[in-house]
DNA sequence: TTATTTTTTAACAACATGTCAAAAAATGGC
DNA sequence: GCCATTTTTTGACATGTTGTTAAAAAATAA
């Protein structure tokens, strides 16, 4: 009996990943506007009606993306944690497996800017809405947690801001770099080649700014990225040629 | 003649403000799903199709409102550049204008980040998608036009980095800060009360890291933020209280 | 085989979109 | 002021999407 039922049940456990790849692909090739439950059940070849068993909008489907792509992310953000070394070196880790993240899974990115659009987010359910919440905790926790380390090991000393305005400057840095760098704005032609990058080369002053230890004219932070890419990051670093941020 | 037609024209004028006031109060107080040309057509008692003869469709109607709200920041841009003082405090005041214009316009903002969005820029027009473009670019331009400044006066030297990316990393801090901001993360609840002005200080910090002359330790930029505020943005900032940044 | 439960689907009602031809209003010549 | 012409406005239509529901189909168990 319950090999029967879980026989079925494994068949709708399927179609559901059916139709998330569905979901995928339309968003990849035609965006969000070519999205309907009509195409998606084209695509899986069943009614339609059938996949409101599985979501009750087709907003629920992207945030099921998304969710299912925040995952691999935080996945990178804890594994950043696994790299030991000074307070420093982890904030670079932790940064890191943004970059990464981004390098990664380039398209799953736009789907978070979908997910904070008004008219996408009030169609979702509480429970949508707590879980993208809660990973994105997640990742600023990590921040946090080093943070907290430098503070303890007085590799920082905080005086005109607090450990929390601190993580949301590097936050609002990579978010904004990330958002810019996935609009449409041409920023190569304006001289920009390389958001990210540029963006880490920023971290690093901004940190240096505010002296956390070891500041970057005392210590090779280069090295370091190649020591966190090459250990904790081996596997993804592999198939991924990183650029060097510029040093002076 | 041209004077009953210009009387027709005018009306014609008149319903255009009254489409986009109209959408506006639907877009601020039900969201953009409530928005259709039907809701618009009953607030301004005309019938759907005259909509039509305005606009495509209610995308465009988004950008009008967002072009609207850009002119108005561009003139603030604008307005900063009159600051007359030292390459750093200039680009204290073009800062300080887009932490204005947020503070005058809080809901406009989220304009911006409607039209980011694929799905319904992918239904604006060549025109429409360009002039959003060339507003943005004039904004770019008046940073890129007093990094300029400093160079030529030599305020400051660039050695690992390139003027653009200079610029780069202040916009995507300030865009980060605002993105962040107007999302429903609970910025306040995580322990960054205003957000803006801590951006502010960031930015102060990483221009220190850049050596931009005078350093925040040789200068009194609260004092600067003060001239600016009480000769420009005279007329603005009578209404507004700006909260400082903490300095060390 | 047959009764019962679960799953799937076709059909429906509601609503939004964009277009177009007809109605209404404005204009201009007489 | 009247009528022809042009412009503006509108109701009506075809299309497409959404979410629901009752019936058909399939799976399950006796």
């Amino acid at each position: 009996m319950s090999q029967a039922l879980s026989r079925k049940q494994r068949e709708i456990q399927q179609r559901d990943h059916l139709i998330l790849d569905a979901a995928t692909d339309i968003l990849r090739q035609e965006g969000f506007n070519a999205l309907s439950m009509e195409r998606i059940a084209q695509a899986i070849e069943y009614a339609r009606a059938t996949i409101y068993q599985h979501y009750p909008n087709k907003e629920e489907i992207v945030a099921a993306l998304c969710i299912r792509s925040m995952r691999s992310m935080v996945d990178l953000f804890d594994r950043a944690l696994e790299f030991k070394g000074r307070s420093r070196e982890r904030i670079v880790a932790v940064m890191l497996a943004y970059e990464l993240y981004w390098r990664l899974y380039p398209n799953d990115m736009q789907d978070f800017q979908v997910i904070k659009n008004e008219a996408i987010r009030s169609k979702l359910s509480e429970a949508s809405l707590e879980t993208i919440s809660s990973l994105e905790q997640h990742t600023l926790g990590c921040i946090a947690s080093v943070v907290r380390e430098a503070l303890a090991e007085g590799d920082i000393t905080l005086t005109d801001i607090t450990p929390e305005e601190l993580i949301f400057g590097l936050w609002a840095m990579a978010f904004g770099a990330i958002s810019l760098h996935s609009s449409d704005i041409p920023l190569a032609e304006l001289g920009v080649s390389n958001p990210m990058a540029t963006a880490r080369a920023h971290a690093r002053r901004l940190l240096d700014g505010y002296n956390w230890q070891p500041t970057s004219d005392s210590w090779n932070y280069d090295k370091t990225v190649n020591q966190i890419l090459n250990s904790v990051f081996a596997k993804e670093s592999a198939n991924i040629s990183f650029p060097k941020e510029k040093t002076a």
